[in-house]
DNA sequence: CTGAAAGCGCTAACAC
DNA sequence: GTGTTAGCGCTTTCAG
């Protein structure tokens, strides 16, 4: 069954050349070391073979597969999938082809087959791009088998001895806080994410810390916990109304659930952000076109991707020798407030910020 | 630099069990004739030294490296990563690796170092996710290099000897007018996609189809090129209520452009569905929330992306020997109509449909 | 500057 | 059933 295979090889070129793969060789990896004169017959003869090295045959002699391995889960949502492009892109940049897996839940803690399928192929590095959330990187400190490539994480808490790049979650709580009460709103409750989530409890975590440094009191009642869907927004702002009737503003942990309770709030026959001041986090495309328009906080996930393909990229190039030999650094990357309609109260009139 | 690789190779099992490799390679690839006896022994030294074999040394040697090449453009978009998903699901399923492209944009022509980074890791197939933009296809006929794997590609017009798996986008613009006309909607107006768009020409026609057979006048006027985005959305209701007056109703070729659509005819004061009905495209999970939720269609991305794993693995394992031996098939799938309220004019008071 | 030999880790083909 | 030989397509090492 075995099928010649269309493409040429470095032996044909070789022949056709008058060289041994030895010298092909050295001119399809630039080496300087090949006289000009070769270099040139050499090249002519790959050009009109149009003939490619193979990658896979490179990466089993060199062992070096120029190939990262990528895990997510959750892709359908936007933070992933942005996720995903951003490293996929500067993994492209930096010449780096990308072996994607994606977990069937965020929780799974099956992974030891991940790490054997890619580890398998051997992929220089993993990029393990899936937010924590419960137990499920516990493993972190003793990752499985025997991985002796780098291995760098995203969107967790940092921890010493790992390379973690993520978007500080808790200054994006702190900002939209300092935002709400810049506009004079005193009675700020919350509608906060999962808290199996570690992003959901840095920005409640933020709400309850800007409260306490602005001297207003608050109880458990004050704040509801969604699951970041629309439809969970809309519970828990009912609930919120019920617990918390002198509410004048929602810190809203994303903007699907803001989106639900802009809804409520209307139906109620309430005024936006005259008597309920809204922010929402992650600054989803359609958050402009919500009525009125969302406030919210913005997460540069392609910016994430792009340090952590960086420094992977930098770890692996450094010549990796297993984490004894190495000094992982974690990076924090602040979000941005982007102002809009549904909590400028104070300014209305002057044009928003 | 070659350092010695951690992972155990299948020289020393064979060694250890006291085999040949061949033996061991036997056992790994689950062949019948080992005695039992045989297998029981290098099977535990397998497990002893916790051995796995490397798909990469396997690849290059038996000329089939189980993976997969995806081609994707506009990630961070919600229908491309859904496709994403679902592809990575299935071909999770059924054995198979995927090496993920993503084009920096929709119309890139410089596919040749796509193909090349692929084949050179000689990827089994390519899926060629990207969406018919423009001539951002022309080439399907004629792939460059000698691609002599199969291709699959989504989401474009079908053709001959090509395999194909898409939406019926026509289908759901019918769907869409359906229901409309239904609803008692006679002054039914458009905002398309970007015409340079494959699915956009298809809503199009369906509108202008639906129309001519419901024997409903219409002109030019009535439908406005939008780009996809909300923003697009927005400037094209302001032209299409200044264009035509009489419209009871808009066709919105996606659920983006509904939304801010949905704002402006909001703030002009009119009643959604009573004044203008609003049927959108795509069904993002936001719409549920809109206020009125948004009558849509649905298209299931996840399950095109099963079927087209499914048809690739299926062409690779019945022995592709090149187009000419094979008859490819292209699958259209159709979306499903989801009825909520910003279309429900007729049946509002019995609960609708 | 160039080539020969050995090997990356595995499987195909054939022998015994 | 099991082993031997050759080879996948390239790079490394070492001669010269």
């Amino acid at each position: 069954m075995r099928q010649k295979a269309v493409r040429s090889t470095i032996k044909e070129v070789a022949s056709v050349a008058g060289v041994s793969t030895q010298t092909v060789s050295r001119v399809i990896n630039a080496r300087p070391d090949v006289s000009s004169e070769t270099r040139k017959r050499v090249q002519d003869v790959i050009d009109k073979l149009s003939y490619q090295p193979s990658a896979l045959a490179r990466s089993l002699s060199s062992q070096r597969s120029y190939t990262l391995g990528v895990v997510t889960a959750g892709l359908s949502y936007i933070g992933p999938s942005r996720t995903l492009s951003g490293i996929a892109s500067a993994a492209e940049k930096a010449g780096y082809s990308l072996l994607l897996k994606e977990l069937p839940s965020f929780v799974t803690n099956d992974i030891e087959p991940i790490f054997q399928a890619l580890l398998s192929r051997h992929v220089d590095g993993i990029i393990w791009a899936v937010s924590e959330v419960g137990e499920n990187l516990n493993w972190v400190n003793k990752p499985p088998l025997d991985v002796n490539i780098p291995l760098v994480y995203l969107t967790m808490e940092p921890q010493k001895n790992i390379p973690v790049v993520s978007i500080d979650n808790y200054m994006g709580g702190r900002m939209a806080m300092s935002h709400l009460l810049e506009q004079g709103y005193q009675h700020i409750g919350h509608i906060s994410g999962p808290l199996d989530w570690w992003e959901a409890r840095q920005r409640l975590r933020a709400w309850k810390d800007a409260l306490t440094e602005a001297a207003i009191e608050f109880t458990e009642n004050h704040w509801v916990e969604g699951n970041w869907s629309s439809e969970s927004g809309a519970e828990a702002v009912v609930k919120l109304f019920d617990q918390y009737p002198q509410m004048d503003s929602i810190f809203v942990a994303n903007d699907q659930m803001a989106l639900s309770a802009l809804q409520l709030i209307h139906q109620k026959g309430l005024q936006i952000p005259g008597d309920i001041g809204l922010v929402g986090f992650d600054n989803i495309p359609e958050s402009e076109y919500f009525l009125p328009s969302l406030t919210t906080i913005q997460q540069d996930q392609y910016e994430v991707a792009r340090i952590a393909v960086e420094e992977m990229i930098q770890i692996i190039e450094s010549g990796w020798q297993g984490l004894e030999s190495f000094t992982p650094k974690s990076i924090m990357l602040p979000p941005t407030l982007v102002v809009r309609q549904s909590s400028l109260r104070s300014r209305e009139k002057d044009g928003g910020v």
